[in-house]
DNA sequence: TTGTATGCGTTATCAT
DNA sequence: ATGATAACGCATACAA
């Protein structure tokens, strides 16, 4: 060996050799590795593992067995880089996973994702909008295929496909405010619509709406309850809206007050769940008997002693769908610098659910 | 140009010029094109950008501002091929995201490696040990820097670092069985056997066992309950001991049967909360004054109308603990093949939580 | 059928 | 302070 610049492949290979090496050796064996212990070239070696058909049967027999031998797993990301192509992954950003929503959501993109291979990088921002800032960046900078949000506050303009290299976006629970993006939303409105018109058919009139403070999906549902009112022709009583109650609690004690008003509702709409578990609370204290209903399913709904009609929807069916969306879009970028199809916008349906208590003391 | 065989960097490149590509151009900017706009070498540029001391801060500048114009970002999956580095990705293997045991374990697994900027790759089994064989496998392939598994089924070879390509690998809620793997428990038996203890200094005597069929986790938490009564000098009764019941509907059943006998228990502990739910449905329809109380906390455990005493526990710091234990092992791994620590096994406490139902009907 | 040369986007290393 | 070159692990294009 002299000490000429670098000449010919194998003269300048800096690596150890791999074919021989202490299973103990702490790097991941390569293509080259597995090609060296089989007595083929890399690109064979590659052939062979990829099951590419120009390959003589035996060489692949020799190929196999060395990649078996050496516990050989090809780098993915290697690959990825190389095809130019698609990481095969795709970013999940919610506000929080301890939320059964946003479970139930993950795991309806999970389900429907991994069935294309597709992994999912989750992201939990728990509320912060400067962290979801953030984790849109890095997953834009690991290269993910898409994202899906679950945005926070209101500025939007971070999840804008045209400042993230155009990766695909789409926003889940929320619709899009000014950027160009599909979004998958839940048929608020409907849903609040139709459970008040129940509450009206079975001859209520003096219905109270009891939220938290108005997101939009929140207000959505306020509209869908004065729609029905309307329609129906009855003008409701603004004494009995009230949408600041961020928990049980609040919502309990607001709910006692308009019990306790000279004229009373005869039932309840409640815009989430926190808000529904504190009228039952309330109307189990009073002993009244207003009818409950409200939006969101909860589980124990059947256990709480109590008559409910609730709102109900399948959350994964809503992680399916925006896992759906998204893959088109990045089929759609993948395909080439063609058309771009016209936004979408997807609603997922509502039903109405009727939980009524076991019998008590049966005897 | 003559039309010698390659020579020269820049005579061979063969991709498009980038410093003034039109905006909607699909792949993403690199490098090279934001040397270029800067007028400077890709080496440079990446200097620059990785804030290197050794840029001139004119030149600097002017990276920062083509880098700011072209919208780049690095490609973290092809630098981290470069410094053959870990890729700031985990994996995380559960059987089921909408149990919320799960999800509170993957956002416990988040929070604690988002501080490391570490991302977390999703993947669920629903409970099919096949599908959990292949997720491992593509995790590895993904260059995964340690995974983290819920495991199902028995075996768990298919888990053991040495067949991973030396990947970490880290069991959260079951123990080890033949691997060399850390691993993070729950307290079942303490907490159980506390639980029991505490019905045994109320003064009972008679109490019954009911839980799902015995996984290792629920054959903890009988033997805590033995313990118990063993260590009070009490003889339990078999027939009260019944671990049969997977739902709610069966754990009720087989409830009633229980508190029919000629000689009922006074109280009651239950090994999960679908069999503590079943219990608390019997006992409110029978109209039994039997002590309830069980493993595992449940949402709206203080609505139910009916006292409880429940074995709980924080599954986030279980899944932060995993995620410690991983990135321990990751951090040895790339410090070098020096020696390894021995293997670890972390275990959450319990805590007994009594729930009193609100009072009713209060005038 | 198999191998060689080259490049994906980045960085380590050595030159200048 | 900046640039040229090679390499990370893999795959495309072309040669043999």
């Amino acid at each position: 060996m002299t000490n000429e610049p670098n000449v010919g492949t194998e003269a300048r290979r800096p690596r150890q050799d791999r074919g021989t090496a202490s299973p103990s050796d702490s790097s991941a064996p390569t293509l080259r590795d597995v090609g060296a212990r089989a007595g083929v070239s890399t690109m064979t070696a590659s052939r062979a593992l990829r099951g590419d058909a120009s390959v003589a049967p035996d060489t692949r027999q020799r190929v196999l067995a060395a990649a078996s031998d050496l516990k050989y797993r090809r780098n993915e990301l290697a690959r990825n880089l190389r095809t130019g192509g698609a990481s095969g992954m795709v970013g999940l950003v919610v506000p929080n996973l301890a939320n059964p929503f946003y479970s139930e959501l993950a795991l309806g993109v999970e389900t429907a994702l991994a069935q294309r291979g597709t992994k999912v990088v989750l992201s939990n921002t728990g509320g912060d909008a400067r962290r979801e800032r953030e984790v849109v960046e890095d997953l834009v900078a690991r290269r993910m295929d898409g994202i899906i949000v679950v945005p926070t506050g209101g500025d939007q303009s971070h999840l804008d496909p045209a400042r993230l290299q155009d990766t695909p976006v789409v926003l889940a629970a929320l619709p899009a405010h000014e950027i160009a993006v599909d979004c998958v939303l839940l048929d608020d409105f409907g849903g609040a619509s139709e459970a008040t018109a129940s509450l009206i058919a079975d001859g209520h009139r003096r219905i109270a709406f009891l939220g938290p403070p108005a997101v939009w999906t929140i207000s959505e549902r306020l509209r869908g309850f004065r729609s029905a009112l309307n329609k129906a022709g009855i003008q409701p009583d603004e004494r009995l809206i009230r949408w600041q109650q961020r928990d049980v609690a609040s919502a309990a004690r607001v709910a006692e007050q308009v019990l306790t008003l000279p004229d009373p509702p005869t039932a309840f709409f409640c815009a989430n769940s926190r808000n529904t578990l504190g009228v039952c609370r309330a109307v189990q204290r009073l002993g009244s008997d207003a009818i409950v209903c409200g939006f969101d399913d909860f589980e124990l709904a059947d256990m709480l002693g109590i008559s409910l009609r609730l709102v109900t929807y399948r959350t994964e069916v809503m992680g399916e769908r925006a896992a759906s969306l998204l893959m088109d879009r990045v089929d759609e970028v993948r395909a080439g610098a063609g058309e771009r199809k016209p936004l979408r916008q997807s609603t997922i349906p509502t039903a109405l659910t009727r939980y009524t208590p076991l019998a008590r003391r049966a005897t």
